[in-house]
DNA sequence: CGGTATCCCATGCGATACTG
DNA sequence: CAGTATCGCATGGGATACCG
């Protein structure tokens, strides 16, 4: 379970040690632009300036802290080509295109319920 | 795709109306907050107390926050029961029980890679 | 019990500018 | 071309307190 702590003791309020790094994990990816940049790589290589090409709106900055972050976690590998100008390219690891699989299953359900949700927000927000 | 616009003219720089309501979704929903609190209502029926229980480390406002933005989106139920007191309880709908299966995919892929991750991130910071 | 409001610090994120 | 650094506004998010 990664919503509660597993508890040791009664007094152990704090959580497990895999469930603050499972925690940890959550905090780092689940949030757009990781999602998009996965999703975007998807089984293919592609340089910094594509994914920004790619991924309509990200910043430079937010596209840098992101695969940092992703490379980090050991979900994209980062190949350097020490060329003038440099040549970045990125590709998702085996985690990262398993990981994917559930990024595709969330961006096909947001397709599928669109018009649903659309019509929910309406309704909420009418009142 | 949720990564790019669907170019229309040359000059079409913004996303399409489709695009850019399925990136507010995902901005919403990519958070997680929201992710935690769908994984730990599952099948069931919780109260706001069970929920801030269940999960543990989010607080009073976080909770009534993304349950509030969870509601407007359609992907839960909020039942009032007009006693004293107040007695409430939430339900996923059926998007929401859709989405909940990528969303667990997500979790299971976070214990399975839990180690990999470890290391990956280990080797990262060594540097 | 659950919701709303306020205060305040931490972080997200865009814009800009500089480097190899 | 890609990366880093800095600035500054906007939002996230915890703590606390008060209302039905």
């Amino acid at each position: 379970m990664v919503t509660k702590q597993l508890r040791g003791t009664a007094e152990d309020a704090d959580l497990s040690r895999a469930d603050s790094l499972a925690r940890e994990i959550f905090t780092d990816i689940a949030n757009k632009w990781a999602f998009l940049i996965i999703e975007a790589l998807g089984d293919g290589t592609l340089r910094f300036g594509a994914l920004r090409n790619e991924i309509q709106g990200i910043s430079h900055k937010m596209l840098t802290q992101n695969l940092r972050m992703l490379e980090r976690n050991g979900l994209v590998e980062r190949d350097v080509h020490p060329t003038v100008p440099p040549r970045v390219e990125y590709t998702l690891t085996e985690p990262g295109r398993a990981l994917r699989a559930a990024v595709s299953g969330m961006c096909g359900w947001t397709q599928r319920y669109l018009d649903h949700i659309e019509a929910a927000r309406n309704r909420f927000d009418a009142v």
